[in-house]
Order: C-alpha cells, then structure tokens, then sequence
DNA sequence: TCTTGACTTAAAGTGTACTCGAAGGTGTTC
DNA sequence: GAACACCTTCGAGTACACTTTAAGTCAAGA
C-alpha cells in the first residue's frame, strides 16, 4: 500500500463528495487535511477509509452534529471509548427500527400492488389496510 | 363501525399530525375535508385510512410531489391504475434498495461494536472497513 | 361572558445539508 | 503565457416539509 497523496478534485472523485463538501465537512471538522508547503491540501489512504466510515455513520442515519460529537469524543481519547460504543449502539438500534417500520409500510405498499394487480378482492377500498397498522403500533 | 366523525383537533391526534400539516396537506391537495354549516372542517373514519395509506407511501420514502401526483391519478379514475400500480413498484422497489444499503451501513457499525466491545483484533483501525464498502458498490 | 377551538390568507421562520459564486490570489503544466 | 487546479472568506441560494405568527372572525359549551 503506497502513501499516495491526493489533492482535493481527485479524493472528492474517490469518496464521492463535492469538493464543496470536503471543505464543508472540514470547516465543520469533520475531516482533517494536511497540506503541503503551498497551503495546498492532501489526502491520503486513511483519509479515504475514515470519510468511508463517517459516511457509513451518515447512512445509517447520523446527523452531522452526531458525527461532530462523535469526532470530538474520539479527539478526546479512550477514555470516551464507552460513550462512542453506546452512541453507535443506539444508531444501531435506530436504524434497525427504522427497518423495521420501513419493513411494515413495504408491506402495505406491497399489498395495495396485488390489489391493483387482482390478486386481492378489489370491493376493498384504498385505504384498507391502516387498522392493521395502528394495530402494529399499538404495541410498541 | 360508526360514522363518527371528527374536528381537526381531534382528527390531528387520531393520525398523529398537527393540525397545521392536515391544513397543509390540504392546501397540496393531498386531504380533502368535508365541512359542517359553519364551515368548520370534519373528518370520517374514512379520512383516517386515507392519511394512514399516504402515510404508509411517505414513510416509504414518497416525496409530496409524487404523492399529489398518485392522488391526481386517482382522482382522474380508474384508466390510471397501471400508471399508479408502476409508481408503487418503483416506490417498492426503491425501498427495498433502501434497505439493503442500511442494512450493509449497520453491518459495518455492528464489526464497530464489536471492535469497541474487544471482540475484534485491536490493531485494527478505526476505518477498517471502507474497502468492502467500497466493493459492495463495485458490483451495483 | 369567557374560554376554547375552529376558521381565513399570506408571509415569514426553522432545520438540515449542502451548493454555488464572487473576488482575488498562488503554483504547476502544456 | 494561458489554462488549470487549488487556496481564502463569506454570504446567498436551494430543496424539502413543515411550523408559526398575525390579525381578525365565529360559534358552542361551562
């Protein structure tokens, strides 16, 4: 694994961010880039793996301020290691809610498909089917 | 099954929104009202299921836009149902898609869980695992 | 009678996350 | 020497979906 450098216009095309954003993500700290005697900056392989990583946090559902604090936590050290698990831990389980109500409303959307499609006895209306979906929150 | 019917204070609670957003789905078209002599808005248990159907579309990932366009669908007959049958699918479809992404995000929080609970080799980097991200892209 | 809750229009504000452009500058490459 | 990619600050613009306010009216219930 050679340390190859890039500059910003070919990291954004690596990691899928605007150079915009890189900038936007730094000012918001982020990310963190070095640079060289011209002020110009650089990254590298780590900086591609930790942006992969900040952007796993994004998609599964972590705002930016989450992401600042968890940054600062771990700028802190290992000492916020137990806070930074639980906060991954809760994104967890949120993510995996959210899955599962995404899961459900699928499951009407799919119904309402075989519905248009005839497989499903069509003297029942649009909306059938929020009973059964008050009835999943019901206990929650 | 009563024919009971409900104010927008009442309605607001029964379907979790304020009644702001019901006057504003409203406005877009979404809702339609009935009104008594003195022009204050009602709702049927009907209402109920129509806001829970497009809830279900929305929590799906539906923008506005597209669910005023299903609702202008439906409101032009039944010579649209394979339109509106298709906007479903793709909404399934997209969904799903969905899904599968979150649910490879929280693969990856969950090896981070793991790593923090010293499950996992502790020379291993913060980042580690951008690269099977990066394949799970290669083959989309 | 007073409070509560409803009504109207229209405009402004909120939060999130970018996205872009201006204006002026530096260094590298063809 | 021109083109190009980068740098800076800073403010404005965009998209989405609400959310709130203002200012005034109306009607039923305690």
């Amino acid at each position: 694994m050679a340390d190859k450098q890039y500059r910003i216009g070919e990291f954004s095309k690596l990691v899928g961010l605007s150079t915009y954003t890189l900038r936007y993500y730094e000012d918001q700290g982020l990310i963190v880039s070095q640079r060289d005697e011209n002020g110009v900056r650089y990254y590298t392989e780590n900086d591609i793996r930790w942006v992969g990583f900040i952007l796993h946090l994004k998609g599964t559902g972590l705002r930016l301020n989450d992401l600042k604090r968890y940054v600062r936590l771990r700028a802190e050290g290992d000492r916020t290691i137990p806070e930074r698990r639980d906060m991954l831990q809760k994104t967890k389980d949120d993510a995996e809610a959210d899955i599962a109500e995404l899961q459900m409303h699928l499951k009407v959307l799919s119904r309402k498909i075989d519905w248009y499609d005839g497989k499903v006895d069509h003297t029942i209306d649009d909306s059938e089917s929020f009973h059964d979906y008050l009835q999943q929150f019901n206990d929650k």
